[in-house]
RNA sequence: GGGCGCGUAGCUCAGCUGGCAGAGCAAUGCCCUUUUAAGGCAUGGGUCGAUGGUUCGAGUCCAUCCGCGCUCACCA
């Protein structure tokens, strides 16, 4: 019998004496009077004099994390919200129960006590408790008490213990909770109205990326967990909806990483009567104002660096002037502007660029705009720490936006990176129909040339176009990541509750019971 | 998918060039009525990720597989 499996049958044993002494083994309810936060709040500043003269009274509950027992008294830590309180249980105080009840209970049970405050000797705020009401059992044991939980494999797969044992990954859940509603609230003081649109659609699109597939039975159709929620979310820009915003999930079936997770949040809102400009810069108020509702403050932490939200520290450049700007010495003089209008130029800056640095993948038969970018990620994301927009990009990787009126194989379109990451992407949204109709089947042709991450044709998005659809600026903001920065996290496992990992074998608790019988 | 690394008690970790599988916490029993990484005495606890192989002998060396991490590729 494995070690946890026999302190599994002893505590479920102790429970049956605990049953014995009177008590509920699973009780419904617990009446308290104060949380264990409130009651920090409140007296931890009273000197023991204060709490003597009036006594204060209080019923607490929570969760048992150390527990010392001495002979007759002991002392023990109930946690809630992530934070402690001591108590002191006597034997004269509780009775002969009570001090049994104490005795039977294990680090991890669920208890309510109720008594009054006092200082210890050594001065720490404790309750003298007065009666014990068992409440639940934690029949499995608790990582160490030392270093809690580390290994990150269990820390993922058993959140729920992840959570009990460090309260910065609570911090870092609360931060994120923090975060969301901080976009809301953004939004909403706009005059933005949220909405939500179909997580499974017919088509996957609105952005480049490949799906994951589901099936409908009654109407024995496939259908696809959205990559995207930009198609639906104009559409109801045709309809009227002058504001709208949708902070929801995304699936997209592709590689795992350090900034991927197959499932992730976005925030995505469209704007009428505006364009790349404006949605700018209210994004990057809405990014300012988010730093500081989460962290309080304008600068964060991120690892050895700090990266400043204030509006003053935002960097502007073109996609173009970032890969010149951060050209690296070995490859060479710095592109010129005019290097980056023809396929053949461009061919050579990569073959310079390659011959120095890293590798760009060069395809040949690849839209010279697809090179570019690539070209862009390789050159410049990786010295992006401080918030940057980087904006005008190839309209042959930006399917859904509007071309710049001088320069047609370029859209007005931006993306906000910060801590080498891209966290948002806006543009001025394509709305002729007969050009979007244009963009999708040279999209179609990427497809057939083996691109399965080329956006589909939607016949039913151009019709919507083609009964017209305003003017308007749109933009996505990933939240997982902009979770990551103002939490100082490097993983989006971190800022995910429970992120993707391959299934275990799980070993039941019923396996205990079983082997008794 | 490629490369590198890790997997030892419930948890956190030692275990050297192959030679009796260890510590702390947790657990169990006893003592202890203001302790706090409480303390003292005693006790139990292992398919060393799995399967093969080399060897007189494998936690240790080799191969394969499983799981996890990092990294590269892929990835609006």
């Amino acid at each position: 019998m494995a070690l946890d499996e026999k302190i599994y049958e002893l505590r479920r044993e102790k429970l049956k004496q605990i049953e014995a002494l009177g008590q509920q083994v699973y009780p419904r309810k617990y009446e308290f009077t104060y949380t264990i936060p409130q009651v920090l709040a409140e007296y931890s500043e009273k000197t023991a004099e204060q709490l003597e003269n009036p006594r204060v009274t209080v019923r607490v509950a929570g969760r048992i994390m150390a527990i010392r027992l001495m002979g007759k008294a002991g002392f023990a830590h109930l946690q809630q919200d992530g934070k402690r309180l001591q108590i002191y249980v006597k034997k004269d105080a509780v009775g002969e129960k009570g001090f049994e009840l104490y005795k039977l209970l294990d680090l991890g049970d669920h208890i309510g006590v109720s008594g009054y405050l006092f200082r210890t000797r050594t001065g720490e705020l404790s309750v003298h408790v007065e009666e014990i009401t068992f409440l639940s059992k934690d029949l499995l044991p608790l990582p160490e008490k030392w270093h809690g939980l580390t290994d990150v494999e269990l820390r993922y797969r058993q959140r729920y213990v992840d959570l009990v044992m460090n309260p910065e990954v609570r911090e870092v859940f609360l931060k994120r909770s923090k975060l969301v509603q901080s976009l809301r609230r953004f939004m909403d003081g706009q005059g933005f109205v949220e909405v939500e649109t179909p997580m499974m659609q017919p088509i996957a699109g609105g952005a480049v990326a490949r799906p994951f597939v589901t099936h409908h039975n009654t109407l024995d159709m496939d259908l696809y967990l959205r990559i995207a929620p930009e198609l639906y979310l104009k559409r109801l820009t045709v309809g009227g909806f002058d504001r709208v915003y949708e902070i929801n999930r995304n699936f997209r079936n592709e590689g795992l990483g350090w900034r991927w997770n197959p499932e992730f949040t976005m925030l995505e809102f469209y704007q009428a009567y505006t364009d790349y400009r404006g949605v700018m810069e209210l994004t990057q108020q809405l990014i300012e104002q988010a730093a500081k509702d989460v962290t309080g403050g304008t600068k964060t932490k991120w690892g050895e660096d700090e990266i400043d939200w204030s509006g003053s520290n935002w960097r502007r450049m073109t996609m173009r002037e970032a890969i010149i700007q951060h050209w690296p010495e070995a490859a060479g003089a710095k592109p010129q502007m005019s290097d980056f209008a023809s396929s053949g130029a461009v061919e050579s800056l990569v073959k310079r660029f390659n011959s120095a640095h890293a590798h760009v993948a060069y395809d040949p038969k690849d839209p010279t705009g697809k090179t570019i970018a690539a070209l862009f990620d390789a050159a410049a994301e990786g010295y992006l720490i401080q918030p940057t927009i980087i904006y005008e990009f190839p309209t042959a990787v930006s399917p859904l936006s509007k071309q710049k009126a001088d320069e047609p194989d370029w859209t007005e379109r931006w993306e906000i990176f910060a801590g080498q990451m891209e966290i948002a992407n806006g543009f001025s949204e394509l709305n002729d129909p007969e050009d979007q109709r244009r963009r999708f089947e040279q999209q179609l042709q990427e497809r057939e040339r083996g691109d399965d991450e080329a956006h589909q044709m939607d016949e039913d998005y151009i019709r919507a176009l083609s009964y017209g659809m305003p003017p308007a600026g749109g933009v996505g903001v990933g939240v997982d990541r902009l979770a990551m920065l103002l939490t100082d996290s490097h993983t989006i496992r971190d800022v995910i509750l429970f992120p993707l990992l391959r299934p275990e074998k799980i070993v039941t608790t019923e396996d205990a019971v079983e082997r008794e019988k």
